[in-house]
DNA sequence: CTGAAAGCGCTTACAG
DNA sequence: CTGAAAGCGCTTACAG
């Protein structure tokens, strides 16, 4: 019965409903005013003729789009998609469809597109993920437009609404959990300078081992860049020196694969000679061999957070807290042991 | 000088130009018969007051938003970003926004979402990436609402226009490759049962060893499902055999990364004692220990072929080919060397 | 080559 | 509680 050729608006409903079509409009928006017995026969009306509002229409006149839009990089995407699909839920649940929108920071086609979507107003909000947030580009179009713009977990620290991950605490326990297990020289890969998270990864690392009484000693600092390459060459230079790490925290598991692969190749055995963890909790972590010990920041979590305090922006509610802060989680899987000697010492028979 | 309200409307330029609105929206729209004088008067007069137009306006009158849907599982974005970013150019290029939709088969928060998105007309058209077309639901919706649609190598075939990738070729390629180093024994995981990928590169596999003679053998052929699960538990199965394979094509890379896994907890070197390569070259295959070799079946590349035949629908055109097949290639890394009784050979000093 | 009219499908005030 | 009017910003015919 239904004809899905556009054809059906509001005024063909209701001459089926016999009503006025204002009073359509009035169920389809949920006014108050209307009787139950109105209501029932428009809403019947509706169902028979296959009615779908024309979106244009109605965004024409109120200037809303209900779609909200999310600038990522293409890697989160992979690393938490259960995560991603409550997001998209929560946005449905408040009348918001989601989009992501693939932004590279600094690049030409990227923002030209983001250009289009902010000028056009065709997002009533923008959430922006990291590194996205490393090109101001960004966050000046949004806020220049005057539109809502929420921030996850920034690289740089700004003036916008934000839920942040918890990078010190993280890199702090999962060090504990180093020395807890015996290890006293661990090495650190540091990230790129100028990141928040770097900072912050290398702050929780320094906190551990001053916690534990141990010195902080920066021969064990590498810097590492959070890239692949950068975790490799981290421990080529660190294995070259006289006295060696027996366990490696690599501030970010793509670091923490890159030394992996590079421990792999110089044929020293993780966990059993050294030990690596990494932060993240990249996908990849439980399907390396053996299972890189690690740090989670549940992007998706974050995400859903972000959304629900961009709803309430939108929604102009009175907002007490614009800067909410996420815990982060250990995630231990097989590359994280004690060290040699920790280990021999159990072996032994004298206790 | 711009005001960013959104109050600046086609009449506001026409004042500024001082002509009528409708041939300001000549200009706009690039229409002939505008004078050139009138035509620079009109453009300066749009840049004076920074007219932007109103897709919902334009949108309610022409019936086409201009915005293409990818539908997409998770994974493909971190397979090939930069051919990504080609396929957002492409269509920009053309006048089309691309939007990427998260969507798994048979979920219903996906369908909830696919349905609002189809039902509104919110796109012109739709891709369909693997393995979202698994779930017929998608195909149904959009060719029920008569909305384009274009399938990128979908895993069950269908009559829809479509891009292909070479996974026989491409398949019959890497185990030629394996041969070529001295290979004999080699086993392949299989995908699972129905999806075509998992036949054609089975049959990819059967063809090169025919092809250089040697038997294709049931007891080499092991499920494993493409998945890192079924990767692993299948090499688990091949090394309690008697008759040990020299070399795994894994028939995916998780499946490769299973393979790996496994072992390494076994402490079989790769490739010293055993090659594995795997097919997809997802962006891991370079990063696990030592580089696993794979066939590259480039997402961005088919992507943008299937966006320029939708395209090409999109305007009428006569379209010549609706079917296309896009080339395969060889990835070679480290996880792939001879077999060692070939190694020896080349070892002794003895020709 | 340029313009005045009509209308896309809806919502926002404003009457009854 | 219900409805007739006006208008959102544009394009599509149709006159000049």
């Amino acid at each position: 019965m239904r004809n899905l050729n556009m054809a059906v608006t509001i005024r063909d409903v209701a001459r089926a409903a016999g009503c006025s079509f204002k009073t359509v409009s009035r169920v389809i928006n949920g006014e108050p005013y209307v009787t139950d017995e109105m209501y029932a026969r428009v809403k019947a009306a509706i169902l028979k003729t296959g009615y779908i509002p024309n979106v244009s229409a109605r965004r024409l006149v109120t200037k809303q789009t209900n779609m909200i839009c999310v600038l990522i990089t293409p890697g989160l995407y992979q690393q938490d998609s259960a995560g991603l699909g409550r997001v998209i839920d929560a946005g449905a649940e408040h009348g918001y469809t989601l989009f992501f929108q693939p932004y590279v920071p600094a690049q030409r086609r990227s923002r030209d597109q983001l250009f289009d979507l902010v000028a056009q107003h065709i997002m009533d909000g923008f959430i922006i993920t990291p590194p996205c947030d490393t090109d101001d580009f960004a966050q000046d179009l949004i806020t220049t437009y005057k539109t809502p713009l929420v921030q996850v977990d920034p690289v740089q620290a700004g003036p916008f609404p934000c839920v942040w991950g918890s990078h010190a605490s993280g890199a702090q326990e999962i060090t504990a959990h180093l020395i807890a297990a015996g290890h006293q020289r661990i090495a650190f890969l540091e990230g790129p300078p100028g990141l928040r998270a770097s900072a912050e990864r290398l702050a929780g690392y320094t906190r551990a081992l001053q916690a534990h009484g141990l010195p902080v000693d920066p021969e064990w600092i590498e810097p590492g860049e959070f890239s692949f390459e950068g975790g490799s060459l981290a421990v080529q230079r660190l294995f070259n020196k006289a006295r060696r790490p027996t366990a490696i925290f690599a501030g970010s598991d793509m670091a923490a694969l890159g030394a992996l692969f590079a421990l792999q190749a110089l044929e020293i055995r993780v966990p059993g000679q050294v030990s690596v963890c990494g932060f993240d909790d990249l996908p990849v972590a439980g399907m390396v061999y053996p299972g890189l010990s690690t740090v989670s920041l549940p992007a998706g979590e974050l995400l859903a957070a972000a959304l629900l305090l961009l709803v309430r922006l939108l929604q102009q509610a009175p907002e007490l807290e614009t800067q909410l802060t996420l815990p982060a989680r250990l995630v231990l899987r097989g590359s994280t042991a004690p060290p040699p000697d920790v280990q021999r010492e159990a072996d032994s028979p004298v206790r």
